[in-house]
DNA sequence: TTAGTGATATCC
DNA sequence: GATATCACTAAA
């Protein structure tokens, strides 16, 4: 089993999604396998937390690829991010379901993944990493969920990728 | 369909 | 200081 490196997660977020699909996401010994990836892709992207700029909030978007991005959202979801591309290119990629868990809600509460992650480094962190065990799947894009504030060609790019099942 | 929840951003 | 918003989930 091979732990994906700095050169997995430095490439475009648009070739890192779907490449994550089908990968086991493992955090203090349990392992799930990713289901379903979203990526968000720079300031000129209106669904991406950092279309605005740099805030507090957002800064570790722009960190070196493979930084942890952990967000609350509505008070009670962890959700989970993985930077990609270059430092100072605010893009990265949603880790949105797992087998046997699906929403990045769950996904994260299923795995104990909290806000004490953030700013972690997915490639050198003991807690949490990615591992490739040599799985093979077909990936089906589709359109992002849950960004009716963003543009309408950005809700309409097919940025959502997921694991075939069947 | 709607309530619940709290950090963050934005506006005084 | 206050309020509005949000990459969601569970219950109805």
């Amino acid at each position: 089993m091979r732990r994906l490196d700095y050169n997995f997660f430095h490439r475009h977020a648009l070739e890192v999604a779907p490449d994550l699909v089908g990968k086991l996401l493992i955090h203090n010994g349990t392992a799930l396998r990713i289901s379903e990836t979203e990526a968000y892709c720079g300031e000129q992207d209106t669904a991406c937390h950092a279309h605005k700029g740099r805030t507090k909030r957002t800064e570790v978007l722009y960190a070196d690829a493979g930084t942890i991005y952990i967000y609350l959202c509505y008070g009670m979801h962890w959700l989970m991010n993985v930077i990609t591309g270059e430092e100072n290119d605010p893009q990265g990629v949603l880790i949105r379901a797992c087998v046997e868990a699906d929403g990045p809600g769950k996904l994260t509460k299923k795995l104990g993944i909290t806000g004490a992650l953030n700013r972690e480094s997915i490639i050198t962190s003991d807690a949490l990493w990615i591992a490739d065990d040599g799985f093979q799947c077909s990936v089906r894009t589709g359109k992002r969920v849950g960004i009716g504030y963003a543009s309408q060609e950005d809700q309409d790019r097919p940025w959502r990728f997921l694991l075939e099942t069947e």
